[in-house]
DNA sequence: CCATTAATTGAGACTTCGTTCAACTATCTG
DNA sequence: CAGATAGTTGAACGAAGTCTCAATTAATGG
């Protein structure tokens, strides 16, 4: 930490040819200021860890492109896991808020909330952002 | 998979009132087609995956917030992490195009590419989704 | 009310991650 | 060229994640 202001220090004195005290200390501020301002970082790292998964991603993307709910036997028949896996891969995503479940009978549904339908339409697209 | 078909055909007779063998066939086609829909599902599940880290994630924001290169010392002052486990998670990113490094002297300097800009700009939309 | 089926839960094995430590390369300065 | 500094690399180890198995709950139908 010290030795971390220390070398901001050297580079600010080698970027600005000359350096005080004050100017790391503004630049250190500066810096401080933009991580302060990412205070829901940890929800949206908790949002990209569902997703960082191959069955879950699946799973969402499939329920997103279908538009309606889906049973979890259909869904068992397009991912490559026991029901078990099944089972606790959606509930993984209903607690990302991704998907939300209705129980009918003795079946039981799921369909993509509006979260997960922008969260996708936009990994989608930013897959093909030229650069 | 036969089993699953089994459930899927005992579905869609539950749901159909009468269901014959081309009603299930159909079904799991359909399924299929929205599961083939969706080839680029590895690179994106890598795209998630390089987010679905607080430092990681904190380095992308405070370089697309930033606006312009930062110095990895820089960097340094915000996540906290050694300089070793600062040089991984950059090299990671950069891995997952979010973001790019440029040699200067002997410092090192990383900017956030458009791709990066793209998706921290919905993520942080995202968020307030309302549902 | 017993058997069957859909789905979930928890425990445990196995894998993948994230971080640090130590060693190394490259650049600058005297 | 010697010493110091910026940053990277690879090995190693603990933590976290993902899957399966076995047991369990809940709904349905004879």
């Amino acid at each position: 930490m010290a030795e971390t202001q220390e070398r901001v220090r050297r580079y600010l004195e080698d970027e600005l040819g000359s350096c005080r005290e004050a100017d790391v200390d503004e630049r250190l501020g500066e810096l401080n200021d933009l991580a302060d301002a990412l205070g829901t970082a940890t929800v949206e790292t908790e949002l990209d860890s569902a997703l960082a998964n191959e069955t879950r991603y699946t799973l969402v993307r499939v329920l997103v492109a279908a538009g309606e709910e889906l049973c979890v036997c259909e869904l068992g028949a397009v991912v490559d896991v026991t029901d078990s896996g099944l089972s606790h891969a959606l509930s993984a995503l209903v607690d990302a808020g991704l998907v939300e479940g209705r129980k009918d009978g003795r079946w039981k549904k799921y369909r993509a909330t509006n979260r997960a339908v922008a969260l996708v339409t936009v990994l989608d697209g930013s897959v093909t952002v030229d650069e």
